[in-house]
DNA sequence: GTTGCCATGTTAGTGTCTCTAACATATGTG
DNA sequence: CACATATGTTAGAGACACTAACATGGCAAC
């Protein structure tokens, strides 16, 4: 269990960590080189590991789509399959996630040169997504919600990630100072929920 | 009209001009030395205008919120105030203009260390959400939609905006392929529109 | 065990970037 | 016409991403 001085030996994850911690503290401002001083290491040793910065980027942003997934997860099974109150609940920590780490949820939601498809970052992307638009799926086909449910989920998503980005970016607070985006988004989903046949 | 050897005379406004042309180009990974490239001059030069690049950004930000909301009206005035038509053709325009520029739209809507409430930036963008919520206010209560007309062009501003992050960024593609979001938004906005008194 | 390979660290250095300091020039106002 | 000032220059500091060449130590084959 000793820390020989040369082989630091979790190097690789410790850099994940820290530079996942100074995109929260720093915002978009970070530094690989500052994520090499808080792991100890040289600013060299990443490319032992990665090949560029984006590479590391997309392992926190793989991490973070981990993170939001196994949240909501947890947080839907709090509630019954198919009811209201579980939709709402994922909705909420999917804007609860973008406050509490709102540099990370830009990042994961951008576009970079160098993510491809395939990549870890996409590809828990995609079952972040799924998972998220699959819940209201469901609710809407247990629900006999008109119209279709895959379509009214994309809206459901649309609703709520329009309204992460605005809140994060303090763009609501420019037109209308200390508004309710809980009672907003909530009202809009139901909204959304029961609207006409098209 | 001869163009001085030292002084450009209208650099301010080129290097604006050079700088909105690069976040065309390159994205996020613009700099302040290629606009100087571009104007022709050292790349200290842009330190007697702007204190330092967010300033620059700063510009470039407010004339982006100037061109949507000149945008956003010239394409409204094409439909009779309180029409359907009109609120449509000011979100399509929204989403035109994000998927024409993203990059520039992205950092119009980020928040950055530097962007006080007062700057020139965050007027604009004040002015120009203030048009677009207004359009949707005035529709609402011209069209005896019911619920709070305020909320609910805040809830359609909510979805045209994430439908324009979501696109942009590539994310809709991760979950639905080939997914028509202008036929997403307009059913949305509807359902929106027509939905419950909450 | 010893030997040697190779993964993983280091130091040194390149090129780029933002921004500053000190200096140069041109413009327009008295 | 003189010169103050606005606006440009060159030189350089400090940070950063990334590379090349070198060092070290863990591990596998013998």
């Amino acid at each position: 269990m000793t820390k020989m001085a040369y082989h630091h030996g979790e190097l690789r994850q410790a850099l994940i960590d820290a530079t996942r911690e100074l995109v929260r503290e720093r915002g978009e401002a970070f530094s690989l080189a500052d994520a090499c001083r808080r792991a100890g290491v040289s600013t060299a040793a990443p490319y032992r590991h990665f090949a560029d910065k984006d590479e590391i980027i997309n392992e926190v942003v793989a991490q973070g789509f981990a993170d939001m997934a196994s949240r909501a997860r947890a947080v839907a099974s709090d509630h019954p399959t198919g009811s209201v109150a579980r939709i709402i609940a994922v909705g909420r920590d999917y804007m609860a996630f973008a406050v509490n780490e709102p540099t990370l949820f830009r990042i994961m939601f951008t576009q970079r040169p160098g993510l491809t498809d395939e990549n870890i970052a996409s590809l828990n992307g995609k079952e972040c997504f799924r998972f998220v638009v699959q819940e209201v799926v469901d609710f809407c086909t247990a629900n006999g919600i008109a119209g279709d449910a895959m379509q009214i989920a994309l809206q459901l998503w649309t609703l709520v990630h329009g309204a992460a980005s605005l809140t994060i970016d303090g763009d609501y607070d420019k037109i209308a100072p200390r508004i309710d985006v809980d009672a907003l988004v909530v009202s809009g989903a139901q909204r959304l929920l029961s609207g006409g046949t098209n």
